[in-house]
DNA sequence: CTGAAAGCGCTTACAG
DNA sequence: CTGAAAGCGCTTACAG
């Protein structure tokens, strides 16, 4: 069934037809009855693919998500736990305002490619990248697209830096260095003083953000910080896992708590010392960050910060949506707070 | 950048370009070198729409998944342990074969219509659907329209007793049935005799299927199905967890194990018994089902039947490519073994 | 208010 | 082996 169809039966032209799918405003009531009354009884669906060709947009937005976790890697299915809010969020607050949206994840540097091949190929009207490494060089390729992006988790500086705030772009972050400093905080408030840190990939922009607020504050305090006791988890479980299995089995000093810079690398954490006998918080206090599903699921319950994943990605949509109907058209930025959330894996020294 | 542009670049007329685009093997290689190059060096991409139009396929499939949880329900982003793999798995299978993904929830009834949609537009060559609810009208709807659709989780006699069997569907199930009765007769076996169950949905295959095992497998053994034993927990954790707390304010008599419809409602039951002061497996024995990624989190480490999720998944991806590549077409159906992994949460009596 | 016609960027018989 | 031309199903100036 094409417009064409529609037309013959509704005794009028694929013109008028169109103007009614469009809802242009040059047309009478009772034309616009008539052919309407047509198109349903036919369940009439005009091709997308026609329509994007004639220049109407393809109402699809792209989600690009960067794996923390490699592509081979037997688990990977099940180690990212920042991933289903997030899609679950994009997909709704994109279905809601009448867009579909592709999917894609990837792995590899070259994998970039995609979302490039995607906006390309008019797949798609714009894009939402999450988690993206710090590729400036892909990035200035993606910016140089007309397609809209919106970018989660990078860093402003760098774009503003290498002057790629272009109209097209948009960077939606959250307080990742105030979150993990007001943890850390925390922890010394209840009279800690060794704190170690299991460290996220510092090459992306929450990574880098969270470590240097570690750092800092305890520097800020007179505290030292020590080589041995900065775990690197790269944000994975099975990594973060075998470092702290590692430190344990180094027989070296303990730290008396640990600020993790995501809430699965903290429950690999709670495996590897409930496995060696420590308990949570009466030998050792952690701290997680994410605030994910898991968080509240833990024994006991996770200390952590809460990135607002839910309003971050919707904000992300609106945004990309407001950029591809030319809504907008100037580069921003939104960074939403990243409060602690005080449970039950600290105790006071 | 268009194909025609391509061609003048390299001589030759677009009716070439497109020969090599497509890879049609009468076309000299130097012929094919000289257009190539062009096409590398301008980072040419054809025009999804157009190709479409022209008589080729999208190379997108749709997923479709069925949200156990109300849409409008706070936590819901969080509720579905099933999502998160079969989407990331069902995105990296169809990548590896060349194909986008366009997700989509369906929480309404009305939502169904969404697919079919996406079909009439020609916005997918082929659709996936997971957790489908008993509908078999919204199903005959969908048998009706060309496009291949494979159904994650449904019921294969209703679609042979309504003659639905077309040649373009295709269902993909776990053994359920099986799995679940291992699940009981293994709790029979420890020496349990009073099993409660925390039922999921039974208007699902999966969630009919398991309940039924479960009442069969009591009966078989001589034991009497409770009805205050059997509580409602629709798959959510939520529900679970009021119906547990339920059942443990009312002072009843309690059953000595429970089996948990998926493993979300397990963990959810943990936590109401050890708010009780109930421990797992001493006081209470628990099994799950899913074995998705809280199974092994939760502590003790939940005994529970394993859903291939990923191997589903990538059976059915590669069933719709297949269907719509025309590579297969008859109507067909494959049932996964779903085996009982037994953990720490159950002890004998 | 409405229709005829051009155009979107491809693919694919058709003819040579 | 290759090009000119028709066609895919829409939208949108243009003219009336």
């Amino acid at each position: 069934m094409r417009s064409e169809d529609i037309a013959k039966l509704a005794g009028v032209s694929r013109s008028t037809v169109s103007r009614v799918i469009n809802n242009y405003p040059n047309v009478p009531p009772e034309t616009r009855e008539k052919v309407l009354k047509v198109i349903q009884q036919h369940h009439y669906q005009p091709n997308t693919y026609a329509r994007a060709l004639a220049g109407k947009g393809t109402n699809t937005i792209g989600l690009f998500v960067v794996s923390t976790a490699d592509k081979f890697s037997t688990h990977r299915i099940y180690q990212n736990n920042y991933f289903a809010p997030f899609v679950e969020s994009v997909v709704d607050t994109a279905n809601s305002l009448g867009y579909y949206v592709l999917i894609h994840t990837l792995y590899t540097l070259e994998d970039y490619q995609k979302v490039k091949q995607a906006c390309l190929q008019k797949r798609i009207d714009g894009g939402i990248l999450v988690g993206t490494r710090k590729e400036v060089d892909v990035i200035r390729e993606l910016v140089g697209l007309e397609a809209p992006i919106v970018l989660i988790d990078y860093d402003i500086g760098e774009i503003i830096a290498s002057r790629l705030d272009k109209s097209n772009v948009s960077v939606i972050n959250s307080k990742d260095y105030d979150g993990a400093a007001e943890a850390v905080d925390y922890l010394i408030s209840l009279g800690h003083r060794k704190i170690g840190m299991i460290n996220g990939s510092v090459n992306t922009f929450s990574g880098a953000e969270r470590f240097k607020a570690y750092e800092s504050v305890l520097q800020r305090n007179g505290l030292s910080v020590e080589k041995g006791y900065i775990l690197n988890g790269d944000f994975l479980k099975q990594n973060a896992y075998h470092e702290v299995r590692g430190l344990l089995a180094s027989g070296q000093e303990l730290p008396t708590a640990f600020f993790a810079a995501n809430d699965d690398m903290a429950a690999a954490a709670y495996e590897a010392f409930k496995e060696f006998g420590l308990s949570i918080p009466e030998d050792i206090s952690i701290v997680g960050f994410d605030d994910g599903p898991i968080a509240a699921q833990l024994v006991p319950k996770l200390t952590t910060v809460r990135v607002p994943i839910y309003d971050m990605s919707k904000e992300a949509v609106q945004k990309v949506v407001a950029l591809c109907e030319q809504t907008v058209t100037a580069f921003s930025t939104v960074s939403f707070p990243a409060p602690l959330v005080v449970r039950d894996s600290c105790r006071e020294l």
